[in-house]
DNA sequence: TTGTATGCGTTATCAA
DNA sequence: TTGATAACGCATACAA
């Protein structure tokens, strides 16, 4: 919407009309006695600023090749008009849109949202929007889809999430289509400029020393499903940090899990009919950790007394239930803001030196659910 | 990407081609021995059926006045080619993108992320995608933030998630723009066409009904916050429970809550620190039931034998706290469906007669929170 | 350094 | 019922 001032000045050069469209609808507006609908463009800048369309593009683009004075008219008109390019156009033109598309197929609510708020935070002020697209990861359609909504989009770029980011046939596609991408995970799969990653493995041995520091040697282990890396790196960091204490780890102290409550509930069960019984538990997530607890608490065992636990990802559920527990939390936001600074720098300002960094360091929260096991 | 017998239909009709440059790059890709890196466009339709662009552009919109041979005939060369209208193209000529944006300043995730899944559920198989904008509610530039995104984007309709969807200047500003909107609500707020409601007080009722038929008068509430219309409805949902019991509500057992962890634990601090103290507490929402039930570990109490507990919205944290809490689960993912559909029915295949239902209904879900209270 | 002419792929207007 | 032509708003090639 235009405001007086500017309403007038565009009366007084409208001698250069391209399009007659513009005044028509104006004129129209003050007959029907209405502020008009329309937004200024490209060409109302041009004719107000006594310039050509092409140089407001450049203006626009930051094109170095551009002379001073000129630029600061056109930014001055910019300003006034409160002008902003039409997004659909330049969609159009450039064949890419101004959007960011992230592509996941993870369960966890918590961890989509955290990446979410990340990529909002980078996004926030800039002309991007984002896209959230969620894949079916065992469907065979699954990579024609992507293709399929990458090709129609136009996306400026996506970020993939764990575990469908593990699929390097996936990061192929958006490579042939031309779609920026990066693909966070829990260890390096690709190069930095395309990857933004945590170290589960470093992490984990990190906490399994610590039980092992509390006394703790008969030390049960949850995993993850097969076929996640995430599962894989923090399996070999439970089975480096025991090998390095040089505590022999039985086949039996092992139990699978697929990163939900239950299947921890179901793994606690059958590590608790051991004889003897594991002092302290590692799962592979919190939610299989709550499993645990649940399970611990369903045979009226008492935690941490009884039974240490400690689990990995720092969801609200570690610091909600009693006792509240002892976790891995790895920077989920900073790696999202991380994630989709990588794709737009270089296309906002104030990016010249930004260097994103592409690995991410996690902590362990220690809280009550770790003590020294009972005398045996 | 053309199929070979498509190409060569392509040569058959070349003699119309309005513009050369499909050609010339179908001549260029088959130089360098690669496929076209282009898409078929509606020109390429309009020629291989021998019609004009508009008449393309027809059977794309399901045009009424159109002869049934004329749109066989596109129909099956739209089939053959594998043609994909340009969402780009279509957003500039038509003044609006294919994109249904999601508004919230909610701080659940688990809901967040629900509702998502809904409208996506609502989107899959359509030409619409998801794009996603939190916004700060307490931002004194929020409406016009909101303004501009809407304006920019040119939204094809939002979905707005409370608590923001309470705020009319916002459904008004969507109006004015010209934008689609539904809102989500705990009661219903505008009419049918723009919103979808859950019943919070009715349920409220029947959960606290509950309560009393287990025997407990003594019964705490742990409110939302002041200007949220779920926790008003939820609160007179208690307090109607109540009367019709006839049991006095003291001012003393009506705690203010913020719908997080830790102002439950507060609420609950204080309503047990009373004499007699409450034998159940409704909070008005699972986090701060969860915080209710860690205040009265902290203290040693037992649950539900000591203390009953029932929480609101049925998320993930109310089933694997122990014991896990009686609740009352609403909709969310049927009633994201539903706003979706209200926006983009009459815009999709199959859409004739689709009545989207504008008030959901929620059950109250017992689990072990609850029992009679202990003999005074 | 700046401007002209044209393309991007679709829809709208209005005449046939 | 269909088609020629002009928008839609911006970007690029090529001149100037």
């Amino acid at each position: 919407m235009l405001s007086t001032a500017t309403a007038s000045r565009i009366e007084a050069v409208e001698a250069y009309s391209g399009h007659a469209c513009y005044d028509s609808r104006m004129k129209n507006a003050e007959k029907l006695n209405e502020t008009p609908a329309s937004k200024p463009t490209i060409n109302d800048i041009a004719r107000l600023a006594g310039v050509s369309k092409k140089t407001v593009s450049r203006v626009i683009n930051r094109s170095p090749l551009l002379n001073e004075d000129t630029r600061e008219r056109v930014e001055a008109v910019i300003r006034e008009t409160g002008y902003v390019p039409n997004p659909q156009a330049r969609a159009l033109a450039l064949g890419r849109n101004f959007l960011i598309g992230l592509i996941h197929d993870n369960p966890n609510a918590q961890m989509i949202l955290n990446m979410q708020q990340g990529i909002l935070e980078a996004l926030h002020g800039t002309e991007f929007e984002l896209v959230v697209r969620p894949v079916d990861r065992g469907s065979a359609t699954m990579l024609s889809d992507v293709r399929g909504f990458l090709e129609r989009q136009r996306l400026f770029g996506v970020v993939i999430l764990p575990p469908i980011s593990e699929n390097d046939q996936l990061a192929e596609l958006c490579d042939e289509i031309g779609c920026r991408y990066v693909r966070m995970g829990s260890a390096v799969l690709d190069d930095a400029d395309h990857m933004v990653a945590s170290n589960d493995r470093d992490a984990v041995v990190e906490a399994i020393r610590y039980l092992i520091s509390q006394g703790h040697s008969r030390i049960g282990l949850i995993a993850g499903p097969h076929g996640f890396r995430s599962a894989r790196e923090r399996r070999e960091g439970f089975e480096i940090a025991l090998a390095e204490a040089g505590i022999k780890l039985p086949r039996s102290l092992v139990a699978d899990g697929h990163y939900t409550f239950e299947s921890g509930i179901a793994a606690t069960d059958s590590l608790l009919d051991l004889s003897p019984r594991p002092t302290a538990i590692f799962a592979c997530n919190d939610e299989m950790a709550a499993g645990v607890l649940f399970a611990a608490r369903e045979r009226g065992l008492r935690v941490p007394e009884d039974l240490s636990i400690i689990g990995f990802d720092d969801t609200p559920i570690a610091s909600r239930v009693w006792p509240p527990l002892t976790t891995v939390r790895w920077p989920i936001i900073a790696m999202g803001r991380s994630a989709a600074l990588k794709l737009i720098s270089g296309s906002i300002a104030h990016a010249d030196e930004v260097t994103e960094p592409s690995t991410f360091f996690s902590t362990l929260i220690r809280r009550g659910s770790v003590v020294p096991p009972a005398k045996a």
